[in-house]
DNA sequence: CATGAATGAGACTTCATTCAT
DNA sequence: AATGAATGAAGTCTCATTCAT
């Protein structure tokens, strides 16, 4: 389960790799390198590329799913905007983690044998994030109303996490308010029972 | 400017590899094979693999500046959610336009060496995406509510294309429905004076 | 025998790169741009890059055959070096002269599968230098003082050829001079009937 | 400093290739082929074509250097021509050499990316040789003296390695000859001190 | 656990050349 | 006389991988 501190030391070089030029264009030298070791010796630790690559990808899910979920447990007070601690956070989350960004690459871009198993794993997160925000609805919210809710959160999760890609941090902040007061609107408007 | 049969031919297969492999794993050999032609021949068309792949993105991006204003400005009569022909349309035009998955992967995960100007070319067609959401909207909407909106538009647009990725057709159309709703009741607020 | 304007266009392109790059590594492609058309126009004019490689060469051993015997013929009056006047315009004949470059470098290090073509052509030459300085002797000379001298001669004129390809203009006059005197001292002595 | 057995093999194979075709007409894949080895194990040993070059550079400089160093150093008794160890062992050195035509080749066609980097290693040749040769002289000899007459020297080595490449034996016995003669007759009359 | 050496496969690209137009 | 298109051959080089040490 563990990983031994030479193989953590290329998962932590690897991601940082994958993430920036994508699972083609890493190649398997320069990783080595940069975690001070020769080519052959990565095979020491994992079966090959592919191994190496869904290692990361593994590392990457699981910090993403405590990420989620402690961001979205914080709330302490009633917010207006349902799951603002884990938008607001986005950004600074991005530029701090390699492994984020890893996992947005890989899912947007994911090579293609292996598409189908990475997919799979990132539903996993997925469904963690969907069950972590909905536990942080108001109880007494009706049911089809709080996964209507939640879907819409996912979806501007998504448009957020895109939006982190290609545009600069200001032109996010403007995107992120106006999805967020929407967000918060569609949040009252759900919380009142007759709509 | 208008590109030779051979030329058309080879953009033709090469948005498809480069849709479905990204930029590293589409291989001109492939490509030349696809296109009925040996390797080399591709260079008396292009001046090389970057050469290529600017080109499609080229054709791509003028081809979806065509298709957000033609789905845009086909709304007749008022519509509760704005932009809702654009919306509607999009599992349908991305199961049918290899352009248009070509299109999101290369945005999503550009070749590093490109980034930049992908990118950038890439701002151009989210620009025209902007303009003529806007032009479709009531005039009598004031300009920040209009911008607000516009913005929580390009967020849903940027939602939903990354659901086309990786989600499902049903997934899909369970995750557009939300997003329309809160858009629809965000545009009706936003038509309201008092808010 | 004599050329059309395009094909002398060619010629004077592809004797400067044949002169700086050598014939391997000079390319039809940049040549045909040098003389304004396209590859394969070229064979319009030669049969292939052989061939135009010899048509350069005949023409530069026909250019050097007339500045040898110039230069040699000039001397007025009784030079106490034999072959001063060739020996002195040397360097400026190598810098103004790309035919000369070709000509050196293409015997010193001639393509392989035209190599004794190559050479025999250039025995034509230096024979011509040859009688060229033997017929500016003095007649009174020994015959086997005279072929003696000559041979030296050609030896200085092989060593100054060298010393123009890979030294300073500088360099090459300290050399020059050495050789000169040398030659002058050699010539003096063997005028001398007793030795 | 040392190389493997495998990176010598390659060299030596390598210098052939270069002496006899020069680097541009010199391909990776026939040299591998003479070591015993594919086309990609060379880079194991060699960081590609140039580095490889430069390598066989080094050795054959500093192969030549000992044996400018040797022959000069040789002369027992007082030899009527300076340098006459050297210039009399030329023609066998050539013919056993690949080192040596290698870099008679080189110095005289450099491939043009490395031109200036070549010319540098041959000047220290160069020098190297003219020490050698000045040591070799009775030191009762003038200063001015010395550097004429290693000044001929040098241009009697470059006449004579010129005659190497484009003549036969029996040519070069002939303008040995005579370049012998000449040299040694400037040697003595630098000797004496009125002149 | 690490690596030097080797390699089959394949990448992009350039080349000289041919041919129909 | 010129050229756009095409191509077989070959170029250098990188890749992931294996294996003996």
């Amino acid at each position: 389960m563990s990983l031994s501190p030479s193989a953590q030391k290329i998962c932590d070089v690897a991601v940082k790799h994958f993430a920036r030029f994508g699972y083609d264009a890493s190649s398997l030298a320069a990783i080595a390198e940069g975690a001070g070791m020769r080519k052959p010796s990565l095979y020491a630790h994992f079966a090959g590329k592919d191994a190496l690559f869904l290692q990361v990808l593994e590392i990457a899910l699981d910090e993403e799913k405590v990420v989620a979920r402690t961001s979205l447990a914080a709330q302490g007070g009633p917010a207006d905007v349902p799951g603002d601690g884990y938008l607001s956070g986005l950004q600074e989350r991005y530029d701090g983690s390699p492994h984020f960004q890893f996992l947005l690459r890989t899912v947007y871009a994911p090579p293609v044998a292996m598409r189908e198993q990475i997919i799979d794993k990132y539903r996993g997160y997925e469904s963690e994030l969907r069950s972590a925000f909905m536990e942080s609805l108001e109880p007494s919210l009706a049911e089809d109303r709080a996964n209507l809710l939640t879907e819409a959160f996912l979806g501007v999760v998504d448009s957020l996490q895109v939006e982190l890609i290609y545009n600069s941090p200001q032109t996010f902040e403007v995107r992120r308010d106006a999805m967020c007061r929407m967000l918060g609107a569609f949040a009252a408007a759900s919380a009142q029972p007759g709509s």
